[in-house]
DNA sequence: GAACGGCAGGAACACGTTTTCTGAAACGTA
DNA sequence: TACGTTTCAGAAAACGTGTTCCTGCCGTTC
């Protein structure tokens, strides 16, 4: 009853399946499947033809019979230990980029910190048949792993067991970086101010600073400061800092928000910077780093990199070629007006 | 060969079917298929013991298998305008977060901004078969609609289509809440600073300043300025205003990053917030609104619940009740301390 | 005692693709 | 001409679930 056209306007058109494509060319599904795939041994003018018909009928293979055939769900599932933002939104949107151009999907799955939800969603994963899974996360410390049936790759937040495929940013690399910057400029009386030691970015940071600080012949002029990433902590750090070293003539800070407190405060007591003091930060997020006044010398952490390069990994391993151990992808310093004039 | 025990430990065990469940309980596989869904008629002790055996054996029904029998994936699609960003995030988590409990999963689709990618991500919706889409964006521009087999709801950004299901926020009337909030306060000279009149964001949140301000009696006193969504724009903007008009005793802002770069300025200039001059921000950032000294009474736009919103509609639209039109959803005003002492 | 109705559960098929197996035709060689 | 080999394409099974149809049994009623 209904109209044998095959372009239908708008409404609800049931998709083309293959068995039209196979009808339309004179050949059986079977071997329109093959010809589609490039697999199996046909006729080269056997292939055009279908080829032809596949196009004018602008047949899309359905993905869900193809996943039951082949076991493939050409899918993976992204999942956060804590919730997406500002720092792991890279990175999703990483994994998206290099997925999505192998025709693979993203299933999202965001966990809030809640163990329940993550149980929750790792059954639907595996109910989805994903190939794969990639599991990210804001913090820097290891997570217990994920048991799945499946390959899996973190992102950022390393695994806890070391044979499993981890991809993480060398925060080490970068802090030492920034500091050698800084000495670099001539700057010898240099002072760290960072976030909460209960975070492993912050201790991990520290200490490198420290420690390159040290093997330099220049150690810090008090040991590392820290309280909050944010910027009031920046401010208030400050206020300690030049009432304990008033000579200070570098700040090292572990983030873009501490930095840009440390610039405003410095500022409102009469220090120039980078004249007075030169500050650096660190993850370069623009909002912070460019409306600072002056723009913020920083480490650059690359996170949509670590997405990418995770992703790739994972299909590797679902390829067959799982990679074990851990990727550390180095940053780069980007040097902007709060430490060069 | 293999040991036939259920319970394989960690590597690559296959999944148990409906047929094993269906063994164990010694029912045919269609009659566990009919218990385990709650359908057909059955003894409620062949139910219950069919239910047992899955729990003893962990089953976890194929999503894949039951997408191609049901013919609904419990699948759909999230579609990007632009790029996530800092406002469509929460969108993005609101419509995961009211998705994932009624099992339902998400793909991610990023566009960048690009017709081409939009098109490809349209057509592996397409093939997986996805039950709707959700599509959202930056802006607040009306969109062309997209074409799709399945129902779409539009999130944030709206459709160009009026019948087309869209969930917005109401703009003006959070502008003329922020408004009626400094009139309250007695503030008689009132400016309007906010983002580039290419956005429809800007001029609409404008418009409604101006014509709360006149129909209040208080005509603003002087013409909205318009420039960027920055601080830099919110510094500058200032310098002009107060050449302008030296007495103006408050500022109505487009967006906390500009009321952050007038607060700021408004110091520097010796001017006190709020004794002197009120500022309202708008958006809610915390980053922004915390982080100001001192911090910004401003307009939350509630953005999780414009994504939850949009699932639910999607959910209804999906199950055959489809919900053609707008909804607005309601901002309210966060007062601190950059209005109020 | 036979006919009928209602209910429990089994068998078969549908969904769309991929893949394997099999068969037929074409071709070459002895 | 007969036989073997190669090339191509079709038929059928497989993937796992949901649903429909159908059969058999039991109880009831005339």
């Amino acid at each position: 009853m209904e109209p044998a056209g095959p372009a239908a306007s708008a409404g609800r058109t049931r998709p083309v399946r293959i068995v039209d494509v196979a009808a339309l060319a004179g050949v059986a599904p079977g071997t329109a499947s093959k010809a589609l795939s490039g697999s199996g041994q046909l006729r080269a003018e056997t292939r055009e033809r279908v080829r032809r018909a596949a196009d004018q009928l602008g047949f899309v293979p359905d993905g869900v019979g193809r996943a039951l055939s082949s076991g493939r769900s050409f899918t993976v599932g992204l999942l956060t230990t804590d919730s997406i933002g500002r720092f792991t939104l890279p990175v999703v949107l990483g994994v998206e980029d290099a997925l999505g151009a192998g025709d693979v999907a993203v299933l999202l799955c965001d966990t809030r910190d809640d163990p329940l939800r993550e149980r929750h969603h790792l059954r639907s994963l595996a109910s989805r048949r994903v190939d794969g899974i990639v599991v990210t996360g804001r913090r820097t410390d290891p997570r217990t792993p994920v048991s799945a049936d499946v390959p899996v790759v973190y992102a950022f937040q390393p695994s806890r067991r070391e044979e499993d495929t981890s991809v993480v940013v060398d925060e080490r690399g970068g802090a030492v970086a920034a500091l050698a910057h800084l000495l670099a400029l001539g700057r010898t009386r240099v002072a760290h101010i960072t976030g909460s030691s209960r975070h492993a970015a912050a201790r991990s940071r520290a200490e490198a600073v420290v420690d390159a600080a040290a093997s330099a012949g220049r150690p810090l002029v008090v040991d590392p400061l820290h309280g909050a990433w944010s910027e009031e902590w920046g401010r208030r750090a400050v206020d300690l800092l030049v009432r304990q070293v008033p000579d200070v003539d570098a700040v090292s800070c572990g983030s873009d928000q501490i930095a840009r407190g440390v610039v405003d405060r410095l500022r409102e007591l009469g220090r120039t910077v980078p004249d007075d003091v030169a500050v650096t930060g660190f993850d370069d997020w623009d909002v912070m780093a460019l409306a600072s006044r002056p723009p913020l010398t920083t480490v650059g952490l690359q996170m949509h990199e670590v997405g990418r390069t995770a992703a790739r990994l994972l299909l590797e391993a679902v390829d067959g070629r799982p990679q074990p151990g851990t990727v550390v992808l180095p940053t780069h310093l980007v040097v902007r007006g709060s430490t060069v004039a």
